[in-house]
DNA sequence: TTGAAAGCGGTACCAC
DNA sequence: GTGGTACCGCTTTCAA
């Protein structure tokens, strides 16, 4: 026997249920909700009707209305490396207070599942997106450009981006660390990385160093490629392994990451080799374990958090730009990088 | 001169564009894009023009209209936790392929913010949601309770889960870390542990320890509170060095976390403490340093990507009940630990 | 300051 | 196998 009112089966309340529960219309309802001026009087009707009712919006139904959705698309290589773990947060930070919603996704170093996701995000009408790295498929980027939102690559500085880039030369960056090496007096240094080719920043980096090898007149470069991105600390160990197997005597070891310079120099423990009196460890990145272990990590800081907080800023700029009508211009924001010297290097 | 048939300002092609290209009803379109029968001929015309102009559907409009979305909230402590981010990685595996997309958030173990989230992500009408831990705000329960979805907790079995749990006895993982030390013949134990109120499974595992070490007769507990939630490696040394401190005598330490117990071991190497000779270490979680770090870290091993993946079966199982009109049986799923000795301990 | 009507872009349902 | 229609819950627009 349903009584003549409760027509609807069930399910939450709707926005309906609120305006009528406060003797006003939808309309006056959802000014109140989006802060629009509405009488306090009755403002606090509704308010109180809300709250009676445990009203929740629907943010699918006010999208669709409205064509604006208040998501923002993140796509990082892996979200167990504290690097991107940080860039989230700084996204989070520098969004969430402007009501946006971060749609998270982990491509692990892998730029078909970028593509995939990405398709998957943009079908939910994200303001704006942020990718990770300057590669991509060209799928990948003709559907970014069709979807005509702001696009901001991290982590990189492409010669051609897309749109905005917020990074750091990561070339440079290494060659940085080649010189602080070379300074300190170390002549025979190798490089460790990852053998993938999935890891763009890594590859810069191996570039960067054997540039400055060169460049220096340091000999020929002693590079390992082992194991897969994302880097951790057990690559260091086996990587460090076959170096000194090659060139035994490398008095210094440039690493890919700090995670792998931390295995490196736990490996150099277990051989009985003295860090940095037998062999010179650097890494990159500055890790938490770089300050921790023992000894400390030489390596190179970058500000992740930063990284993703210049990129959430750079996207509500490109957000007010658009709504102001203003030009979406498009630019590289360059995030300092420093050399920390420690006490492996 | 804008062209006459040329009459929506221009955005994104809608579905009914699709349509008229193919020469179909938006209908068939529809059943097209969800693998509903249509004719071969058809259907490869409506892909074609899919193709042609870039069509992407939009959930928001699709999730309105069906009455259900595709999105599954998920709440963890800290994304920057590996425990953390094999959990979403599991969940990620288990989810996917069912074409359902991660709202992922993370509380940075604040309950209020928790709360906060947990609105927030209720406007996006997910299928279920996924929390870490079984504590939450009175408000959060409400919401949740009204909201009618399946809910699963992580990490934890509560003794009255809001509906489903995943997850272990933290105490009784802790306990059984001190039996194992008692049995290698350790006396003088202590334990490192973060001085919030707000990390249950660390203050949990402290009960564990606590309990055990009453049980065992093994004199006053040996608490060193310090430090914010999440533990990282920064926890362990100053941690270490107030345990010595106060008690010189400790031949043994339990870390909440191998993060604190890796930065507890270094602390020793500077101090030109053995381990385990002088001073036995033991960690939580299994991380990898526990594996890398020199010596490697005795640990309890917790299946992280296990709870995940779990989770995520366990969600989808109360979906299909839901959608097959079954009981929405709720229960706890309890997730193995192990104890694993290494050279640390 | 408030209300009524239209419609956002899809899907459910029922005819054909 | 395919098309027409109503409608999901909200915001826009315009009128009162």
């Amino acid at each position: 026997m349903p009584s003549p009112t409760a027509v609807r089966p069930a399910g939450p309340p709707r926005m309906s249920d609120v305006a009528r529960l406060a003797g006003v219309s939808k309309m006056t309802v959802s000014r109140v909700l989006a802060g629009h001026s509405v009488a306090a009087e009755t403002r606090a009707r509704v308010c109180e009707a809300i709250d009676q009712l445990g009203y929740v919006a629907d943010a699918a139904a006010g999208a669709l209305s409205s064509g604006r959705s208040e998501f923002v698309a993140v796509l990082v290589p892996s979200l167990s490396s504290s690097n991107f773990s940080d860039t989230v947060r700084g996204l989070t930070d520098a969004l969430e207070p402007h009501g946006l919603q971060l749609l998270l996704g982990d491509t692990d170093y892998d730029l078909e599942r970028e593509e995939r996701l990405v398709r998957s995000m943009l079908r939910h009408q994200p303001r704006c997106i942020a990718l990770t790295g300057s590669q991509h498929t060209d799928a990948t980027r003709k559907v970014l450009e069709r979807s005509a939102i702001p696009v901001v690559e991290m982590w990189d500085l492409p010669t051609h981006p897309i749109d905005t880039a917020v990074g750091f030369s990561n070339v440079r960056a290494a060659r940085a660390m080649v010189r602080h090496l070379a300074e300190r007096g170390y002549r025979r240094i190798g490089f460790l990385v990852g053998a993938s080719e999935l890891d763009r920043r890594g590859l810069d980096r191996l570039k960067g160093y054997q540039a400055e090898i060169k460049a220096l007149g340091l000999g020929e470069p002693r590079v390992v490629r082992l194991g897969e991105s994302p880097i951790t600390m057990s690559h260091g160990g086996p990587a460090m392994a076959a170096l000194l197997e090659r060139w035994p005597d490398t008095d210094a070891v440039m690493c890919v990451s700090d995670m792998s310079a931390f295995g490196a120099i736990m490996e150099c423990h277990r051989r009985g080799l003295a860090v940095p009196a037998d062999i010179a460890v650097a890494g990159f990145g500055n890790f938490e374990v770089a300050t921790c272990c023992h000894p400390t990590i030489t390596t190179v800081s970058v500000d992740a958090y930063g990284i993703g907080r210049r990129t959430g800023e750079a996207l509500l700029a490109a957000l007010q730009a658009r709504d102001g009508g203003g030009p979406t211009e498009s630019k590289s924001i360059q995030i300092d990088y420093t050399i920390i010297p420690r006490e492996s290097a």
